[in-house]
DNA sequence: CTCCACTGTAGAATATCTCCTACATACACA
DNA sequence: TGTGTATGTAGGAGATATTCTACAGTGGAG
């Protein structure tokens, strides 16, 4: 058995190897820190399994989860984030994800998922359940950001966090003229006029 | 050598522990998950160092700091965050922690904190001590908007408020350039980077 | 099967903003 | 009374951001 972890935080990886070592003795395990060197990994050799943080430095666990889907679309990912409610929750699994954990879980439920996940199931949290089902038969009460596209929506929280849009072109890799032009857009879909109301729906929506 | 760890995410309560382990082969160690438990097991029994997250459901990091500083103050407290240059780095340290580290640290950094705090210094990066240096020479019971002069204290309202640069200017008859200025003062006086650092920080003291 | 809307992306021209510097005034403190 | 520090103000050069336009790919509606 053979788990490939992802995540930027060192202590993250180091705690996620020990739980998955408890559950899984003989597992081999391997770790990686960033979005690139993830998907170099999964070229090279064959995994049973891969878990992965959503909020990566450079590419976010998003491309590289739809990323990995068009490479291996057998191979089941399980996305771990830190937002325990999360507003990505519906987008991961629409991009193809096995499951979606906050990490706050407890190791046992890590176990499990994996599991589940390895027998090509999904595994999702009876909360998630709820929103999915929420979701799916009122979408006259979804929230204004819930219309964005994933990137607008990546940029969204950046701006509402106050970062510039120099800096966002930079980590995403885009020109700043798309970036502004996510931003326009993203302001025209939520009918705002600049980023200080951004930052305060962030902060409302708990999205930050 | 006893050493508490708390946090709420059992993942990264794993990783500490697993990276303390490997610098301090003989530590002992135990973990809670939220601030109560914390200030429960700090009473019970005596340990050599605290390490424990910032953000935990119930009382915050922050309070339950607070806490034990006023049980034990001799003992040395170690805050971690997800947050990497974080604005709670200063409130934390004034709080009476004995040094701030990002979760996305090296294993060593945390090793040599631990090491150096027990030995009853601190222990700050250099990017949180530029910081410090420019902010905390200030008096410590005052806001910090109340150090603002009444035309930068109303350019950060309207700052604060989503206004641009421009629009400020024409509003107060001003240059552009002299509303910029106001701008800079006001991000260095209050130690902020942007704007929506402004516009939380109004929000937070009802400013608006 | 076609067409239109939405998405992801960016260039050129233009508008806006920041940074560094500067200067006059006012006030506190030595 | 002098001297330093905070304040109110702004110019010029350079950095950033916006706007308008464009184009290719995808997917759903008819």
């Amino acid at each position: 058995m053979r788990v490939l972890i992802a995540d930027d935080h060192s202590v993250v990886r180091k705690g996620l190897k020990q739980i998955l070592l408890e559950g899984f003795p003989a597992a081999h395990i391997e770790e990686v820190a960033d979005a690139e060197e993830l998907i170099k990994k999964i070229v090279q050799s064959p995994w049973d399994v891969v878990i992965s943080d959503l909020s990566m430095p450079g590419r976010s666990g998003l491309e590289a989860l739809q990323q990995i889907k068009q490479i291996q679309p057998k191979l089941p990912v399980l996305i771990l984030s830190i937002h325990p409610e999360d507003q990505y929750a519906i987008r991961v699994l629409k991009s193809g994800a096995s499951g979606y954990l906050s990490k706050d879980m407890a190791p046992d439920e890590l176990v499990n998922a994996v599991k589940r996940v390895m027998l090509g199931k999904k595994y999702i949290t009876d909360s998630i359940a709820e929103k999915l089902a929420s979701v799916l038969d009122q979408d006259s009460s979804k929230a204004s950001h819930e219309y964005l596209s994933d990137r607008e929506f990546s940029v969204l929280k950046l701006l509402a966090s106050g970062k510039s849009v120099s800096e966002i072109a930079e980590s995403l890799f885009l020109s700043v003229t798309t970036v502004s032009t996510y931003r326009t857009r993203i302001m025209a879909k939520m009918g705002m006029k600049n980023n200080a109301d951004l930052t305060l729906y962030a902060v409302e929506n708990k999205l930050l």
